[in-house]
DNA sequence: CGTTATGATTTGCG
DNA sequence: CGCAAATCATAACG
């Protein structure tokens, strides 16, 4: 084993040492003359240029600039393309690493460099010369640094050999750059400050840094992790070549090949930590953000994490809790980024005619799919991945086949597709809701803002659903709407632990909240009426599944809970509008069991499945419908699901096109908690539609 | 699927 | 080395 690894070793650097000597030069420098003569001046030209672009560094705009290089990326990198088995999941396109490679990237790197977008490097006019400096192509040594270098002469300062050279460089340039260009005479200048300030402390200068290019990076990462799989312990010359090459510096590779060896010990993959560990991890948090690293290793052997795993966790959640709004535009960036590429690959596709995949399901699957779903009606994540492992489908696949058999089995929607169907195909315009509006760029906050306040005057509980009011106004998407009404325009939500006790307490008196009662509390605490009914809801739930999961007498459960629950346990099902009557009201009743057969079927219990559950629902025509009215109408107006599905078969797998069902997503499961009477609907909410007025 | 929540990695800095 | 900041990546959710 060490033979080979030392020839390959050898190889590695042979083979870097040739590239770079046909990149660059024909001369062989050593390596503290690249160094020093070489790199400085790189850094100093670029330090001069950089500066400013640091910032849009990050920005979409430049990145954006960047993206299209993606395209000579094949062209880079392709070689062969192997299935690297460490870290692929980092490599859109894994590589091959050869020398070839190597060269390459180095070619690449060079010339990419004056490309970049607002860089004002002057694209080498020098590359054929064989320069004796060992240079970048880019850099021209320009007359700015000879003189640097002669201006060495001047300035004095009791340092180090190389060490020396490298300070004084910065120092200098950074003298050099305050003092504009009006310099003469630097060296009574610099004599001059080093009298009045007796050298005690040197203001550092910005570390000079060479800016890659996102491409550039990236291929630096591809070419790291190759090098790596040859050699996990380069030594120092070669260190350097590849900080070289891929212009980065020396301690970055070092890191790099440490990060990379110790990943391994570690064993860590991506480890979620349970809830329970989270937990405590917050409590921890809580007392001390910042442990130190003694005490994470503790941590970490408490709970079985490792020690870089805990580390993450409270590096990640002090920045998360520092900028919270910075998160959005993050967010937003990566949506962005994301939808490009797709689109991006899909043009390519029908480019090259490609066709987009479509996965036919053989009838063996369908038919093992569709008996699960027989079965569970509701299957979990988890549970879908099983299942697809035994029919080599993704739990994904899995998921979303079932998914669409549930929704066809409901009563009416098949029709309802064909309907809307024919519809379509007589002319009549496609029915398209997103959650985001298309065709026209997004307001600016300042534009955007005086429009979202006049709809709060209105309604200062709004919330933005699809195809929401402000939506089509300020074309955000809906959850930017809803978080930035929520952070910037909204009372404070969360309620103080005070104020959770006096809600729990409030709770344990009655477990469902009338709307006027929710406002009444929502003025007493100061918190949102949209919060408070959203608590008591969840509470109701949390109540629930405690006391099923952890087995819990009847009497732990609040009053009104418990009378209902008796009679579910009599019976999972409602079966006349007087027993609903009886035990707490129509709405509340139905709600409560609606939600206490979901969770049962979340546990493997056998009940009916909602679409067998009789309905015993009072109609429009019945008593008192004033007030449904009035409140039906402003809420479930819109709310039709919109799928507009395709396709008569339930089968054919997904992404058949672009938007559909999957919309009406929220409120899906939290049914119960819409209680009572105040606002009636919403709990019918699910099934007016079923009305089917087919054609 | 599209979003959100959260873990992991890279890089600058002292 | 250890932290912060910026990003990247994956799992879970609706």
């Amino acid at each position: 084993m060490p033979r080979s690894r030392k020839a390959q070793k050898v190889s590695t650097v042979s083979s870097l040492r040739a590239t770079r000597q046909n990149t660059v030069s024909t001369s062989n420098p050593t390596f503290t003359k690249s160094l020093d003569n070489a790199k400085t001046p790189k850094r100093s030209i670029d330090q001069h240029n950089v500066k400013k672009r640091k910032r849009s560094a990050c920005r979409p705009s430049t990145s954006t600039h960047h993206v299209p290089d993606l395209s000579d990326e094949d062209e880079l990198c392709d070689p062969t393309e192997v299935r690297s088995t460490v870290s692929e999941r980092r490599e859109p396109h894994s590589v091959k690493f050869n020398f070839q490679t190597v060269q390459k990237s180095s070619r690449v790197l060079r010339n990419h460099k004056p490309a970049s977008s607002t860089t004002t490097l002057k694209s080498s006019p020098n590359k054929s010369a064989a320069k004796s400096k060992y240079l970048e192509p880019s850099e021209s040594s320009d007359s700015e640094i000879e003189e640097d270098s002669d201006a060495d002469s001047n300035y004095e300062e009791p340092l180090p050999k190389k060490k020396k050279l490298i300070k004084k460089r910065k120092t200098l340039r950074k003298e050099l750059e305050e003092e504009g260009s009006g310099e003469e005479e630097d060296s009574q200048k610099l004599k001059k400050k080093k009298l009045e300030k007796p050298k005690k402390k040197r203001v550092r200068a910005p570390a000079p840094r060479v800016e890659r290019t996102e491409h550039q990076k990236k291929v630096a990462l591809k070419t790291l992790e190759k090098i790596y799989q040859q050699t996990d312990t380069p030594s120092l010359p070669l260190k350097r070549e590849i900080a070289e090459v891929l212009l980065t510096t020396t301690r970055n590779v070092s890191r790099f090949m440490n990060y990379r060896r110790n990943k391994i010990q570690n064993q860590g993959k991506y480890v979620k930590v349970n809830k329970e560990i989270s937990k405590k991890l917050e409590e921890l948090f809580k007392i001390n953000p910042n442990p130190t690293t003694e005490r994470k290793k503790e941590i970490a052997d408490a709970n079985k994490l490792k020690l870089q795993s805990v580390s993450n966790w409270f590096m990640n959640k002090r920045d998360r809790l520092k900028n919270p709004e910075k998160w959005e535009e993050l967010n937003e960036r990566k949506r962005f980024l994301m939808k490009r590429q797709h689109m991006k690959t899909k043009a390519h596709n029908q480019l090259n005619g490609i066709p987009p995949k479509v996965i036919f399901f053989d009838e063996d699957q369908k038919n093992f799919m569709r008996a699960r779903f027989q079965e569970f009606n509701l299957p979990t994540t988890k549970q879908c991945e099983l299942w697809g492992q035994e029919i080599q489908l993704t739990g994904t696949q899995v998921y979303n086949f079932i998914k669409k058999v549930r929704e066809f089995s409901r009563p009416g929607v098949r029709e309802q597709r064909n309907k809307r169907k024919r519809e379509r195909q007589k002319g009549a315009p496609k029915k398209h809701y997103r959650f985001v509006p298309r065709g026209h760029p997004p307001l600016s906050e300042e534009e955007a803002l005086p429009i979202i306040k006049k709809v709060l005057e209105e309604n200062p509980d709004y919330v933005e659903t699809k195809n929401g009011v402000l939506m089509n106004q300020i074309y955000w998407p809906k959850y930017k709407i809803n978080n930035y009404i929520r952070h910037n325009l909204q009372q404070e939500r969360k309620p103080s632990a005070k104020n959770v006790k006096f809600l729990e307490e409030e709770f344990q008196k009655h477990q469902s909240i009338s709307l006027s009662h929710a406002k009444d509390l929502s003025k007493t605490l100061g918190i949102s009426i949209e919060y408070i009914r959203n608590w008591f809801s969840t509470q109701k739930r949390r109540t629930l599944e405690k006391y099923l999961d952890e087995k819990q007498e009847l009497d732990s459960l609040p009053a009104q809970m418990k009378t209902l629950e008796i009679e579910y346990l009599k019976n999972n099902v409602i079966n006349s509008i007087e027993v609903a009557e009886r035990i707490g009201g129509v709405k509340i009743a139905l709600g409560y069991f609606r939600m206490r057969r979901l969770l049962d079927r979340k546990r493997g219990k056998k009940v009916p499945e909602e679409k067998d559950v009789p309905k015993v629902r009072k109609r429009r025509q019945s008593k008192k419908p004033s007030k449904k009215q009035a409140i039906t109408q402003e809420e479930s107006s819109d709310d039709s699901d919109e799928s507009d599905g395709d396709s008569d078969d339930s089968d054919d797998s997904d992404d058949s096109d672009d938007s559909d069902d999957s919309e009406e997503s929220f409120t899906d499961s939290d049914e119960w908690d819409s209680d009572d009477d105040d606002e009636v609907d919403k709990v019918v909410k699910r099934e007016p539609k079923e009305e089917p007025e087919d054609e």
